[in-house]
DNA sequence: TCGTTAATAT
DNA sequence: GATATTAACG
């Protein structure tokens, strides 16, 4: 059965996260007073750059927005060495990047869903196959244990959203769970990811704040109220970058700007919807 | 070099 | 304690 070839680049469109999904987290997630505790001050611009659009570069660089780099007394660096030798901040996994992670090994197929395959697949800019490495070891780790619970019966629940708080955001296809099927490769000739995704990053130089956000709208009518604690870092979108080679692709007609352009359409959890 | 696993750091 | 990064190994 397999009828969704084409659904499947279609779908990831519909499932790539929508510009108003990832405004609020791209925007400013440091409330004004936070910033003050921090000591932080946005000396590029309070209110004009809608999304700068960041890069890896930025990424590496925190700017001084940002808490110190590493406390290593005024070392400083230069101040504009290039990503090269700076260490990217932690990334996190957030539930649309992490889906964007299932959906590349989905299409990939276990036999080949590695790291390096994974990361080019999702084109996230500034994510390295050590990134993908590191989530698919735990990702492996959790389809294993899935199976395990789900056949032993033992008394405790398949889904445990506490158990993996992200894994459990994310489908995971069938096939994940059975092992391959010998005499039959379905693989996908699928190319050329759509890269008109943007899926968001947040670093957190010393703070490690754990928050919620997802959930499409359509489904749940549940809306988590606003009540972020307000300690979220910098985060920033990626993607976009020129290809010197390659077919230069597409740039689907994003906006990446108007913060808030519709007022009615945030679906921000703070919670994943207990629903299981 | 790449992928996987274990250990370490935050 | 959980999660991501770094190191070591195949």
């Amino acid at each position: 059965m397999k009828e969704d070839e084409s659904n499947w680049l279609s779908r990831w469109e519909e499932q790539l996260p929508s510009p108003d999904e990832l405004m609020p987290l791209s925007q400013t997630l440091i409330t004004p007073h936070l910033a003050l505790v921090f000591d932080l001050h946005n000396p590029n611009n309070p209110q004009s750059t809608p999304l700068p659009a960041p890069t890896p570069s930025s990424l590496a660089h925190p700017s001084s927005s940002e808490f110190e780099n590493s406390g290593d007394l005024g070392s400083g660096a230069g101040g504009d060495e290039p990503a090269r030798t700076l260490k990217r901040p932690r990334l996190v996994w957030t539930p649309q990047l992490h889906k964007r992670f299932v959906d590349a090994v989905a299409h990939l197929g276990i036999k080949n869903a590695v790291p390096k395959t994974i990361m080019q697949l999702m084109s996230v800019d500034g994510l390295t196959r050590e990134n993908v490495a590191s989530h698919l070891q735990k990702y492996r780790l959790y389809l294993k244990r899935m199976q395990g619970h789900s056949n032993g019966g033992g008394g405790l629940a398949s889904s445990d959203p506490a158990t993996d708080h992200l894994f459990a955001s994310s489908p995971v296809p069938a096939h994940f769970l059975h092992p391959v099927r010998p005499g039959q490769d379905h693989f996908m000739p699928f190319v050329a990811p759509p890269q008109s995704g943007r899926p968001i990053w947040v670093t957190h130089p010393q703070l490690q704040q754990q928050f919620h956000q997802q959930r499409q709208v359509g489904q749940v009518g549940h809306f988590g109220s606003p009540h972020s604690n307000g300690q979220f870092e910098h985060s920033f979108m990626t993607r976009q970058q020129a290809g010197p080679r390659m077919g230069a692709p597409p740039p689907y007609g994003e906006d990446v700007e108007s913060g808030e352009a519709n007022g009615r359409r945030t679906v921000l959890t703070l919670f994943p919807t207990g629903d299981d």
